[in-house]
DNA sequence: GTCTATAATTTGATAGAC
DNA sequence: GTCTATCAAATTATAGAC
């Protein structure tokens, strides 16, 4: 993780509201520059390409997710309390910004998206697996845990965009309560 | 729903499949002409605005998807198998596209769209929660049809877009399995 | 119904002054 | 580090000939 100047923070700051409503490629260095009330060669300063810009939000946004999560996870914490923070996480993210998660834009986007881009955002969504894999007690379902924690990974990601979509956050609530309910019960 | 002619029909398979892999915006005019070999103008004669091509490629994709449907569900056939065919009908598109949904791309960028064009996509998005709510046994889990509907729908995109990313079909049958499995046991 | 031609705007990106 | 100025290309869309 590189470290940033406040200027390259307010930019990046810009570009994760306006991607994680319209996608990366409905976003232009000018309107981010608008934004942060600085002339377009600025951003070119910083993130000399677009996707110089975009890899280096989606890592920032990545580094940003988990040390929340460890915050609000401190060791000893059971099982199931890790899980709710870890859903309770994306879904403050969600009520707030009234946007879904970064990546769940742009895995969409996926295949259209600079090579670079595309493959931190895999990055993003391996290590989502990865941690909660090893929260999940094992063998709960009788399932690999890599594929366990693939489903609610999956789960919470549709249930962003179906509520985003349909207005409704009981969408993602009742999408939530039931990738959860083999693990809490 | 509007019968199109053929050249009609040709440009909106092209938009199918390019707004599938990268979105709404990423995809220009020209970029359709081309596909079709006619020039951007007449793309222009069959749908006047980028935001008519939209309405009218969600509009033919949710007329399609529930037909072949219906096709693949016809009357007497028990619960399960129609929720399966519900899944494998998402499974094909998915495998034989390498692409998602047409509406989980369109939900995703839902905010940064024309109106009328997110109207349409919640329009697709409420038809199969409505198909499924019929589908889903009565109370088999204790939640209301309609949630319990939601909760499939979001899983189903979510898991698409999370198999793309990681280039892993295994991630898209083991959500399904899991989501299916209170329905099927 | 398809074309040529073009308008008006926006895009990502660069050069070079300060 | 931020700016002005600019480029080359791409964008949506329209007018009007055929």
């Amino acid at each position: 993780m590189v470290t940033l100047n406040a200027t390259a923070n307010l930019i990046l700051d810009a570009a994760e509201i306006r991607m994680r409503q319209s996608g990366f490629n409905a976003v232009s260095i000018r309107d981010l520059a608008d934004h942060v009330s600085v002339k377009s060669a600025s951003v070119h300063y910083y993130f000399p390409t677009k996707e110089d810009l975009g890899v280096a939000l989606v890592e920032r946004y990545h580094a940003r997710f988990f040390e929340q999560l460890q915050a609000s996870t401190s060791d000893g914490v059971p099982a199931p309390q890790r899980l709710r923070a870890f859903t309770e996480s994306y879904r403050r993210s969600l009520v707030t910004a009234d946007a879904i998660c970064l990546c769940a834009m742009l895995g969409a986007e996926g295949p259209g998206l600079p090579a670079s881009v595309a493959a931190a955002v895999r990055g993003f969504f391996a290590a989502n697996i990865e941690w909660l894999a090893k929260v999940l007690p094992a063998n709960s379902e009788g399932g690999e845990p890599q594929q366990e924690a693939a489903v609610i990974v999956a789960g919470l990601h549709g249930a962003m965009i179906l509520a985003t979509s349909l207005g409704d956050i009981a969408v993602f609530d009742a999408t939530v309560a039931r990738l959860l309910r083999p693990y809490l019960a």
